[in-house]
This record gives C-alpha cells, sequence and structure tokens, in this order.
DNA sequence: AAGAATTTGGTAGTAACTACCATATGACTG
DNA sequence: CAGTCATATGGTAGTTACTACCAAATTCTT
C-alpha cells in the first residue's frame, strides 16, 4: 500500500474521531463542519471530499457494518440456502457492530436526539432493505418473486433493527447473541408472530 | 369555525399544492423554497410557520395517512383483539392513501430522486413504527413485551411498505385491496415466511 | 530529477433555515 | 360601532451546510 492510501485512511479516520468527539461533547447540531475541520487540522473543503454530508460522518460504522453483510451475501453462489444465508447475514451485521459498542450507542444517541440524524440513519437502513430485496429476488423462482422478496427482506431489516434497538436501550440487559437467537428462532419458525397474549 | 382558521387551511393548502406543482415540473433540488412562496403569494416567512422543512411539504400527507390511523388504533378500547386491530390499522392506511394515488406517487418518485426526500419519508415511517411499538406495548401482557411489540410494529409497517411500494411501482398491476388482503393472509397465517423455493 | 497525477486549501457563491420586529388583520368587549 | 387585544404576515439580517472552481503542494512514475 502506497503513502498516499496510507494518508488518506489516516486523515479520514482523524476527521471522523475528532467529529464524534464533537459531537458527543456539544452535540450535532451545536457542531459546525468548520469546528471539525479545524479539529482535525484540514479544510472545510478536504473534509468535504471524504464526507459529503455531516451526517454521513456519524453514520460511516454503521453503514459500513451493513453494507459489508450484504456484500458478502451477494458473493455466495447461487445453490446458497436462503434461511441459512439470511440468518449469516443477520449474525454478520451485529457481529460487525458488535465491534464498536460506543460507537453504535453514540449513533442513535445522537440519532435520538437530532431529526436529521434518525432521518438519515433510517433512509440507510432502507437502501440497505432495498437492495437487499433486489438480491434475494434474484435468488428465487416462482410467483410474485419481488413481492416475496420484500417482505422476506424486510422481516431481516426488522429483526436487526429491534435487535439492535433493544441492545442499545438497555445496556445491560440480555447478550445481543441472545436476543438475535430468539428473534431468529421466531424467524424460522415461520416468520414473526403477531401477539396474542392481552393483560 | 372562524375565518382565521379558514384562512388558514386555505393558505396552507395553496402552498401545499403550488409546492407539489413545482417540484413535479423542475424537479425538488432545482425548486427554491423561495419560488414555491412566490407562487403561492406569501413571504417566505409565512411559508416556514406552515412548513419547518422543504422535505415536510413534501410528506405531509403521507405523514397525515399514516399518523391518523394510528391515532385510530390508539382510541380504541383496550380489549380490542390486537390480530383484527393491526389488520384494520393496515387497511386505514392504505385507504387514507388510496384517496390521493396521484399524490403518493409523486411522493416516491421525489423519494426516487432525492436523497433528503427519501431520508425523511424513511424517518416517517420509523417514527409511526416507534409510535406503535409504545402503544402496543402498553396493550400487551407478559414477558419481554417491548421486543415482542417491536416485531410486531415492524411486521405491520413492513407489508405497508411492501404493499405501497408494489402498487407505486406497477401502477396496472394488482389492486391494493388485493395486495394488502394477500400479505395479511400471511401475517394472520403466523408471520411473514422465509422464502425456500429456489431456481 | 522531471513530469504526471492526485490531494489539498482557499475563495466566492447559493440556498435552507432562524431570530426578531413592525405592520396588518381578524376576534372580542363595552 | 369603536377600541383593544390576539394572532398572522412579511421583511431584514445573519448563520451554516454545501457546491464549483482554481492554484499550490504532495505523492507517484520513469
Amino acid at each position: 500500500m502506497g503513502l498516499r492510501e496510507l494518508k488518506r485512511e489516516r486523515t479520514r479516520r482523524l476527521i471522523s474521531d475528532k467529529a464524534f468527539e464533537l459531537f458527543t461533547d456539544h452535540g450535532f447540531g451545536r457542531t459546525t463542519v468548520e469546528q471539525i475541520a479545524a479539529a482535525a487540522e484540514v479544510g472545510p473543503s478536504t473534509l468535504y471530499r471524504y464526507y459529503p454530508t455531516k451526517e454521513t460522518l456519524v453514520l460511516e460504522f454503521v453503514e459500513d457494518s451493513m453494507f459489508g453483510a450484504l456484500n458478502w451475501f451477494r458473493e455466495q453462489p447461487a445453490e446458497l440456502d436462503l434461511p441459512d444465508g439470511l440468518q449469516s447475514v443477520i449474525e454478520l451485521v451485529l457481529d460487525q457492530l458488535e465491534r464498536n459498542p460506543d460507537r453504535v450507542r453514540a449513533v442513535y444517541e445522537l440519532a435520538g436526539q437530532t431529526p436529521s440524524v434518525s432521518a438519515h440513519l433510517a433512509e440507510v437502513t432502507w437502501r440497505w432493505r432495498n437492495e437487499l430485496t433486489v438480491e434475494l429476488a434474484g435468488r428465487l423462482a416462482g410467483d410474485s418473486v419481488e413481492f416475496t422478496a420484500a417482505l422476506a427482506a424486510g422481516a431481516v431489516m426488522n429483526i436487526i433493527e429491534v435487535v439492535v434497538q433493544t441492545w442499545v436501550d438497555n445496556p445491560d440487559g440480555t447478550e445481543v447473541k441472545d436476543l438475535a437467537h430468539e428473534a431468529m428462532g421466531l424467524l424460522r419458525g415461520g416468520g414473526i408472530p403477531l401477539p396474542t397474549v392481552q393483560p
């Protein structure tokens, strides 16, 4: 790897880290892009080359985790058993997110406080689900392939979101693995049941 | 109703209509707020009092449709059968959206072209699902109520999104009612099944 | 070491949005 | 009906995210 790529990765990381520092200290809205650039000792112009919007600064890690798993799925052979494959996708995303729990918590913290952040977070998951739908549809046969694929992709997305949300909301609660296992059991058992138990 | 409220509703509608006209004609990004204000013959300052962001101009109708159904659900008695209630919620949202098919199509058109619109659309559905989760959790008993409620709310949201998406994507395809019926059958039959049919 | 390719930082400009104030308009009271 | 109060409007000034563009600096190639 040349010096060029090395420096690129270094400044990219530097910008991202400084941004998170400022965001968590003073809030997303009260931090300007110029302040981030100054803290990372680069020009605002350079910052924008790495991160086209302020929100991408927050969401890079989550986006990478999710699309990394999606790309793995894309590379699997066509004969892959779909339930197995989708289960692996869920596990991959969660594993990836667990590599940096503080960052994930910080992202959800910021999303809870700032509408534009939660909007972009929602957009990332929305885009991810759409791309998973396309990939799934390509691996299916039969009638109304798009429809079925969209429902399944939505179910997968749903499980990931609920597990992450539960995990983030109570830090000392159940382990992610257990939550994922429970949700996955429901998924493989035929889907997500409607609740019938009422007080 | 006094003259004041009447005028308020009238200008609100005027602004919204002019905005949609400009958005569909020239695109979301190529329309400025000042142009919309000028077309509606109000000051930009007034426009911002009705619509805090440019995106709310696009999403008002969808948001109202969705949260209208949610509010109906909130007003139901505690003894309401949940599967029935959730099915009604889905039907209500779809009925409401079908009252203005052109607008719905336009919204999804704009969302497809403009990231910030799709982000805010995703945020609306995300917030809706969260609030449905809270309402559902309050009506459930047993263990891990939050978890179950979140999964169920996600499943409901998922069905709505897939039906609307399918409806928007192929204008001359199946009727919304039929799509909803099919999806609802899956939901009531135990959930959303993972696809197993492969080529 | 010279030249090519890429990265950087700065400048100028656009447009969304906020805070604030003076004016106008509909609503209520004697 | 006149006067007053509450609310809606429009304008001004300013902040900030983001874009387009160019000259200088840095890295890569030969």
